[in-house]
DNA sequence: CCATCATTTCCATTATTCTAGAAATATGGA
DNA sequence: TCCATATTTCTAGAATAATGGAAATGATGG
């Protein structure tokens, strides 16, 4: 739970949220600090913050290649939290819960509501 | 985009984590607020609080039953974040990235990662 | 209405997080 | 080596959030 909270916590945040999907949307190559830090108009001491956030929370990933350093979405780091909230607090389905749909693997945990 | 930051911020922390987690296993019948405190041995204030927090978030309601108010999960809520942690932050896949296994679901949206 | 119990609001305190300038550190090229 | 560029660390102030006691509000049954 600490783990979900942390990777939460690291995305509760616009800044980093703006970060991170940023890096998703880069995929596995990445980006460089300097042009995320370009991108979202953040200043360098600002924007080393908030990475060292995403990092810490295992949301993101950095390599150093020559003079850069380009960060990543760590993709199966958010997967974890997925796979967490979906358990954790959806009841291990998928969070619906439509009237007159009886959910099939809500239905194995809680028999009456 | 707001609406995720709220949504986060009000997962991202100890207490209403576990506050929601109750709510979901309680399912659509809730559980009174006292039940909660006392579950959680969170003095009155402070569970009143994070409660206000998670239903600004648009994650928990709450309805008076007699004396007590029953707090329950916004399921639809939660599905909404999910969603929006899906579509913004997994590139629209379900956030599997495994070398060699392609995703069904990605396949669907982007045909090559 | 009044006593009682449940919950919220008020408030002050403490703790945490955000922000960003300035200085320090790394890297690679001339 | 020395310089330019990229990023991080240091630092301190500002902003925001968490905590919980005490008092206020709301509900209900007698």
């Amino acid at each position: 739970m600490t783990q979900a909270v942390q990777a939460l916590s690291a995305l509760a945040q616009s800044s980093r949220l703006s970060i991170f999907r940023l890096l998703v949307q880069a995929g596995p190559d990445g980006m460089a600090a300097g042009t995320i830090g370009e991108k979202l108009d953040l200043p360098p001491a600002t924007l080393s913050f908030h990475l060292a956030g995403l990092t810490r929370a295992g949301l993101a990933d950095s390599r150093q290649d020559g003079r850069f350093v380009i960060y990543s979405a760590n993709f199966p780091g958010m997967n974890q939290l997925l796979a967490y909230l979906t358990e954790n607090c959806c009841g291990g389905n998928s969070c619906e819960v439509k009237p007159g749909e009886a959910n099939e693997k809500a239905t194995r945990t809680r028999r009456r509501a």
